[in-house]
DNA sequence: TGAATTTAATTAGGTGCCAGATTATATGGC
DNA sequence: GCCATATAATCTGGCACCTAATTAAATTCA
């Protein structure tokens, strides 16, 4: 497994020990190939992964949505949001307005541009993240999955936690 | 396996094929587990990973090197090597001085502060890079490398390759 | 020699991400 | 009703990345 290079360049000056960085070096280096071929994926519609990941949240809500409540779905904080907003909307994917009911929200919805592109895009894009680990079989993904967990629980990492939210209690995120 | 929400997000909106996503998303999701944890570490010496991988190259260069050079071992652009080398400037970790024999030159090197950082950090950190796959043993490891490397395959990731340098034939990059 | 090319570093402009400050609006006591 | 507090969105400023353009210096070669 090719290494990036700044992680072969780590691995140089680490000596000894390079060894056992190894490993570690590999995984990370898999997902930065995986992040930047899907950057590659999806530059020619003018989408981030964020922003795509936000075309598909809004297909789901033909009514749409308030900016902070994208914010949580999409795990980024609500001054990124309002970032990836401003680009989608100079973009003509979506539009904004106001809340007729509580005037400091905002409605964020789906333009027929965006819908037209969520249509086209969004099942071939999720086809082809299926089909980047589809080498494996049920058998080898169960054993990769438990060794990443393996890791996960050794390195002792917490989960990411944003400082958006003050710290609600039961925030039932994943929809 | 815990995943970031960005992807339990797109499992939601996924439907069917949601399930053979979920290894690729374990994949990144503990790549980014790993970055974010390791900014934390850097984060109270002002460092980025990329500012102590320089700090790691520099102290294997006593006698400084071209900016050009160490963008090429880190794997970025010189433009973001330059931004890199002003931020670590300002901090006073390292110097940067005209090569006298040829004047486009600079040659970067680590002030007494940065050789201290160097040399207290370097090796604990690297040696905290070593313990994150701690919990696996060498045949863990020989397997989960064998995994990730079919996934690389069969997802057919090209290599990076940076827009940096032109075309040259024979970069023998890794020092 | 002197023009064309190459190379080094930087600048300019753009994205995505963050923390922290700001502004507008809503809501909960009193 | 009114103030304190909470909430929604945004703005400001910063970092790390990129591409493309610029500036300066060296090299090549006719």
């Amino acid at each position: 497994m090719e290494l990036e290079q700044k992680y072969r360049a780590l691995m140089s000056s680490a000596g000894a020990a390079a060894g056992e960085m190894r490993i570690c070096f590999e995984i990370l280096s898999l997902a930065g190939q995986i992040d930047r071929a899907c950057a590659v994926r999806l530059a020619p519609y003018r989408l981030s992964e964020s922003k795509f990941l936000l075309l598909s949240l809004l297909r789901d809500e033909p009514d749409g949505a308030a900016p902070h409540v994208l914010a949580d779905l999409a795990g980024v904080t609500r001054a990124t949001m309002t970032g990836l907003l401003d680009g989608m909307a100079r973009d003509g994917l979506i539009t904004r307005s106001h809340d007729s009911e509580d005037r400091r929200k905002m409605i964020v919805r789906l333009t027929p541009a965006g819908t037209a592109l969520a249509a086209t895009l969004g099942d071939e894009h999720l086809r082809w993240i299926s089909s980047l680990c589809s080498g494996l079989g049920p058998e080898d993904r169960r054993m990769l999955s438990a060794l990443l967990e393996r890791v996960r629980q050794s390195a002792g990492l917490a989960p990411d936690r944003l400082s958006n939210e003050r710290n609600s209690e039961h925030d039932a995120l994943p929809r």
